[in-house]
DNA sequence: CTGAAAGCGCTTACAG
DNA sequence: CTGAAAGCGCTTACAG
């Protein structure tokens, strides 16, 4: 490939001066206008793209960010990813993805790898399905890291996160304010602090005094998996008293749900309300229509990257909690 | 940061050993048990990592791998960019994700950013979504590329893709044996060579001789995006004679045409049986369950890398075409 | 405004 | 088996 001394020799011009034309740094070095037009036109016809190794290497800089994610098939994960790719963008750096599935050995080697990569930041998403030996394998990577969703045990690590509990909170009393008397939480696990502040936000909705006593409320635990879901709602609706109101965890376990009122003999919503959470994509598109907390999925990716290079540039950063917004649709419809 | 250096010196050798011991090459150079195994200490000690762009700068192979896709809260895609990455990094090859959201532009800072990094391949997801100019634009590149999906006009670019034809011959011939009449297929923009090659297996399957008369085709044309193919079926359901079958091009656009169908009042499969393609992940949770043509996504992954590693290496590379297999659910139960 | 030179962190002939 | 040295492709004080 055309390196610097390609173009320097064509525009009869030393490497450095290609260099201070064609990357001026943060503080540019000046050049003559025609010196400068001689080396664009220069790198221009031999097409020629400086070595982001070659720069890195010097700069002390990669210009990487590491993204993390547990699970590239669930529709969650793309719509943070997306919003992580685009404010990297804008900021000028690259994404390095990261499948882990949920796995320990994964992880470990992506850890690795990111690290021989020298990327400046990991992002880690699913932040909240991270175990204690996990978390401290990315706090030993001494490569800053902000984690998309909060961890149990925190430990100090800087996270993006919304503001769960509320949101779920919301969520439920809207099948409250709907006249659902009989509402089960279907959960994901709540070993994950997104799982166990939804709960906790749900039970805070359904211990409104005044309603106390006329409204039943039951937990529906599940490990997360769409299968494991639909089993424990067609047994809660099989055995009676039935639930007449459902607020799913995650958009998948609500579609499960729906998918067990369906096979019950029941509608959405008329014998069940449901609602999810996530707003993923197809949540409009299905019917009945999905309600749906949705998650302000490229503001947290945007947020993510600014902690991230706050930390890479040795600043303290500052965790942050958005607001999510529940969207009503059909399947919660009065 | 702790460089080779500091590992040399801990284990009094010189950073040529250290190299030696750490990053054994092809042709790995001998190296005395003791020596090793001290300077394994003194890396393990000092939790030394290699640089990777330092790496990469003398022996002039990056390890990275460019991924662009059109769209990733399409739900398509991610299932495509999982089994790039699985494949990736069983051969050792970290993957840049690009989020081109179909854009030219993007695609333009893409590529010049993958050549920055000196990738030693492109692979494209949604290749059959590219323009003539686009295209263009990555042969021009000068990197090794490899598109999953084939365009309509590939100019000598290396692909993998599934038999769309077949499989949409057999998607369609499935609604014919179940009884189905009037069969319509709901394409996505048959500019892109995926769409059209799925339109002409629909045609291939309607125009059986010995069903000939008794059978009704009808091509119902979108952009391709869901709201789309929701009121081109609505319209079609409502103006009569109707479809009692639908063939979508796309997981999306069938959901979209259960929707309208949902909608008209009609079921599905009585009313108007539904057939998809792509096998999403939640393509098995909906009601009724959505039948679906199934494409290798993690095969499809695995050839691309394969593909782009002999280009890489100066070979030739044959393109690849994989048979995709259509799954049947309550969508089209008879 | 321009260039020569040092140096970023590695690998790998070359010599011993 | 080990090391000194050249070199990968850049940037950036330093000197002019």
């Amino acid at each position: 490939v055309v390196t610097i001394a390609d173009v320097a020799a064509r525009a009869g011009v030393s490497i450095a001066t290609v260099s201070r034309v064609l990357s001026p740094g943060a503080a540019p070095h000046p050049v003559s206008a025609d010196t400068a037009e001689r080396v664009r036109a220069a790198a221009r016809e031999l097409s020629f793209v400086p070595s982001a190794m070659a720069q890195g290497l010097v700069v002390r800089r990669s210009g990487l960010i590491g993204l993390v994610v547990p699970d590239l098939l669930d529709p969650y994960y793309p719509s943070i990813a997306s919003g992580v790719e685009q404010a990297a963008r804008k900021s000028q750096h690259a994404v390095l993805i990261c499948n882990t599935l949920g796995t320990e050995s994964r992880l470990r080697d992506y850890v690795r790898l990111l690290r021989a990569r020298r990327v400046e930041a990991i992002v880690v998403s699913g932040g909240s399905t991270l175990r204690d030996r996990q978390l401290r394998l990315l706090e030993r990577s001494d490569v800053p890291v902000v984690l998309i969703g909060r961890p149990v045990e925190d430990g100090g690590l800087t996270y993006v996160s919304i503001d769960n509990m509320a949101a779920a909170r919301a969520a439920t009393e809207h099948l409250i304010q709907i006249g659902r008397t009989r509402i089960a939480h279907l959960s994901g696990a709540t070993t994950q602090r997104t799982m166990h502040d939804r709960a906790d936000g749900f039970f805070a909705a359904v211990r409104i005094p005044s309603i106390e006593g006329r409204l039943e409320a039951l937990l529906l635990e599940t490990s997360g998996a769409p299968e494991h879901g639909y089993s424990v709602v067609a047994e809660q609706l099989a055995k009676g008293p039935r639930a007449d109101g459902i607020f799913a965890a995650t958009d998948r376990l609500a579609i499960a749900a729906m998918a067990a009122v369906h096979d019950a003999g029941l509608q959405v919503p008329q014998d069940v309300a449901v609602i999810g959470f996530d707003d993923i994509p197809l949540a409009g598109l299905l019917r009945p229509s999905l309600s749906s907390v949705a998650q302000p999925a490229v503001q947290l990716g945007k947020e993510a990257i600014r902690l991230a290079l706050q930390l890479a540039a040795g600043q303290r950063a500052q965790s942050v909690v958005l607001p999510a917004r529940p969207i009503f649709r059909a399947s919660t419809q009065p």
